[in-house]
DNA sequence: TCTTGACACTGTAGTTACTACAACCTTTAT
DNA sequence: ATAAAGGTTGTAGTAACTACAGTGTCAAGA
């Protein structure tokens, strides 16, 4: 089931990632990504891995992740020397986070959905997008 | 049930949203809030419906939402003109999105619940974040 | 084999979305 | 009355990209 073991250039990792090809450079200039093999003529080569890891922070950032929030959270899967009770507390401080996120996300799912229907019927109701996540 | 008819200054309006001060002027330089009334000495006076509108911008940004994003959905709010059609099909398309994010966040919720009563044992298992959002 | 086009390399400059600061003015609390 | 707290503006700095210029490499076709 290992998707071969891929050896992508700069372009491809972009490509396959959905993480723009100057990006992936300053992931790892920020040291975010680890840096790369490189070829005989200086090419960067990446491996599936590689590829796990942009797409993870990609997706991150899309749900409203800060770079440091992703540092964070990586830096418990690069096995730094954290006790069991660091990794937990910082787990589960971003668990608290993420349930938010859901609730929050949740909550506008439905407004959108209800507007989705009403417009179907051809009126508008008095536009209630605000109100979605306004409530506490 | 209304919050009294409130009269915010900007540093009341930034606490009671959890938007930073300057970040308001900055909205409202770019014309995503809508410019307040002003008091004779030139002081901004906010109402309710600001900090609604403020309170929404700021989930959404922490749902990572671009204001873009944001802008357009405030649109549909603002009442410019646009067909049904047009409503629906923005409306829509930002549910898809929002579906996509309470999907991926649900999915790192699993993990991280994982990693937490894991770690409640003593020991980490091989730690599976990237797992978690690498898969299509 | 030569060449041409696509892609990679580096450093640097520009963009988006804030955030902070300086210099000044107003309001509130003692 | 006056000092502290908070408001005003314009401008400069930061985070997280994104694009570009100038150069080098590689693969495919004439």
């Amino acid at each position: 089931m290992k998707p071969q073991n891929c050896d992508l250039p700069r372009g491809k990792l972009a490509q396959r990632s959905g993480v723009n090809a100057e990006t992936i450079r300053y992931y790892e200039k920020i040291d975010l990504m680890p840096e790369p093999q490189r070829s005989a003529a200086g090419y960067r080569i990446y491996q599936e891995h590689h590829l796990r890891r942009l797409l993870f922070i990609r997706r991150c950032r899309e749900l409203g992740f800060t770079l440091k929030n992703i540092r964070d959270l990586l830096d418990l899967v690069d096995g730094g020397e954290y006790t069991c009770a660091e990794v937990r507390d910082r787990t589960a401080s971003h668990l608290v986070d993420v349930q938010a996120k859901i609730r929050d996300l949740q909550r506008m799912q439905r407004t959108l959905k209800t507007m989705v229907s009403a417009c179907n019927g051809g009126l508008m109701p008095d536009c209630p997008i605000i109100d979605t996540l306004t409530a506490n």
